[in-house]
DNA sequence: GCGAAGGGCAACCAGAAGGTTGCGTATGGA
DNA sequence: TCCATACGCAACCTTCTGGTTGCCCTTCGC
């Protein structure tokens, strides 16, 4: 249940990358309108084709999405895996937090 | 089901306050060793006791942890409700995700 | 009352981050 | 074949960020 160094930082990247609000936007996007391309995607941010470009990147760098040429269109689609991850540590955090309270409040009943 | 903006916005400031390493495993410490202070966090982390007190108010604003005074020490506690939102906008984000792939999948069918 | 521990405030610094513009390169369609 | 579309690469700029040091203030214990 303790997730390993090596976890928390993967974590912690992909937090990172989330951690943008056109990053975010986009993420939600993709997820709920499916796969795109990277023009469609700048248009709708209301940025450039290299800004969105550099945030894709990010994202996928981050593990969370996952970019495919097809013909001249790079096409986006979610990478469902590494959110997974995500979700399941903080879930982590909450439960060891909960554990935490519970310890002190055994121990202060304990005077 | 569908955040609404503001929502995305509270969300994408809790993951850049996760999203710092340092941060992170200061979180991490909180929920799995309780509260303490500001010395103790700096000690740890292996940066000097302003660079963690600025980590701290950021996760403090982000609405991750709690700062209270006792006595001459500032005590750290997590603040768990956001914690909670961002991993359930992270559910959210995932089932979005599976419904777009099965409306692909159907959309493909059709033809 | 005094020293040490815990903090607050401010200045300062180097590097990362987000964004833009410019320009050259593939690819699809009329 | 030609043109518009979608990209990749690179330079450049400004702002934000993480970290440090210096100095002064408050609180606890002896």
């Amino acid at each position: 249940m303790k997730p390993t160094a090596q976890a928390l930082a993967r974590a912690a990247a992909a937090f990172a990358a989330l951690g943008e609000p056109t990053r975010l936007a986009v993420m939600h996007r993709l997820a709920h309108e499916g796969p795109q391309g990277t023009v469609r995607l700048a248009d709708h941010a209301g940025v450039s084709r290299q800004a969105i470009t550099k945030h894709l990147e990010a994202l996928e760098a981050a593990g969370l999405v996952r970019g495919a040429r097809d013909g001249r269109t790079r096409v986006w689609s979610v990478q469902p895996r590494r959110l997974d991850d995500v979700q399941r540590l903080l879930g982590v955090i909450s439960a060891q937090w909960d554990d935490a309270l519970e310890r002190l409040r055994a121990a202060v009943e304990e005077d």
